[in-house]
DNA sequence: CTCCAGGGCAGCG
DNA sequence: CGCTGCCATGGA
């Protein structure tokens, strides 16, 4: 992909608030985005409905960003998926009024971030492989699986049995990932009902999955579905409620944006770790 | 060498 | 219900 840059010329400029590129990249939400330089990324373009977007090349100074696709497919797709129509000042000031010192800390450090609404599909291939997993091997077992056909394998797309290439460093998770191609090649509906359920019950729905649990199922939910209500709990996550939150955490006070604070959270602890 | 990583499952009691 | 051992793999 990375051949793809030097193509690539950017359309126009625009002015957006509470974005850094930097962040989200490192914010372990997405596994695909290619650093080209430290304020330059290459987003793959690519989805279930879609797969022949072009990739969006866009490089960030301050709150001004030059991006290389039109404006119809600005406001017909990255505008959604970079979540510039969610009121991220709103969330800023609840967070300043929340008398949390620790969350306010948070947000000064990754203020940038936002929740992308990826696709689906790769959310649920790509949480299966993150399981008791590390976000560099994820990377990299998600960027071998795309080098497979080209782009993000979509049901019948790939062969099953060349999940087992020991190169692709699945492990035990192989058993998982076949079973979702298999389950998704046989119930190619199942992509298009989640997206009308309630966050409720697309939990129910995924955790039917073989190696979906409440863990892999919430990074769906938050991270494919964009129901940023949606907390998931990780070993990092555990670790800092634990260590900041012994007495429990206020998830009523953030209602339907818990998910966001969680992600503040997240990076937070993540980057006081060396990552 | 052990421990850990954006966990979940099966097998217990 | 909750608890425990196990599941591949590679980097620290």
């Amino acid at each position: 992909m990375g051949s793809d840059v030097i193509n690539m010329e950017f359309k126009n400029t625009r002015t957006i608030n509470n974005l850094d590129l930097k962040q989200i990249a490192e914010s372990g939400q997405c596994f695909r985005w290619e650093e080209v330089d430290e304020s330059t990324f290459l987003i793959p373009g690519e989805s279930y409905e879609c797969r022949d977007r072009e990739p969006l090349l866009i490089r960030q100074k301050g709150n001004s960003f030059d991006v290389s696709c039109s404006d119809e497919e600005w406001d017909s797709y990255w505008r959604v998926y970079l979540d510039l129509n969610t009121d991220y000042e709103a969330i800023g000031r609840l967070i300043m009024n929340s008398g949390d010192d620790h969350v306010k800390e948070c947000y000064e450090l990754g203020s940038g971030i936002r929740i992308l609404k990826q696709d689906l599909w790769e959310m649920i291939i790509t949480f299966l492989i993150s399981q008791n997993n590390n976000i560099g091997r994820i990377t990299g077992s998600v960027k071998k699986l795309c080098n497979i056909c080209g782009h993000f394998p979509y049901p019948g797309d790939i062969d099953i049995a060349c999940l087992e290439n020991r190169e692709l460093g699945l492990g035990y998770r192989v058993k998982f990932l076949q079973d979702m191609y298999l389950y998704g090649q046989e119930h190619p509906e199942l992509l298009a009902l989640l997206p009308k359920l309630s966050y409720a019950e697309a939990m129910e729905e995924l955790v039917k999955r073989n190696g979906i649990g409440p863990k892999v199922a919430n990074c769906v939910c938050l991270f494919g579905l964009h129901h940023v209500e949606a907390f998931p709990v990780d070993t990092h996550v555990r670790q800092l409620l634990d260590k900041y939150y012994p007495s429990g955490f206020d998830y009523g006070y953030y209602g339907s944006k818990a998910g966001i604070i969680q992600q503040y959270l997240f990076y937070y602890e993540l980057k006081h770790k060396g990552n």
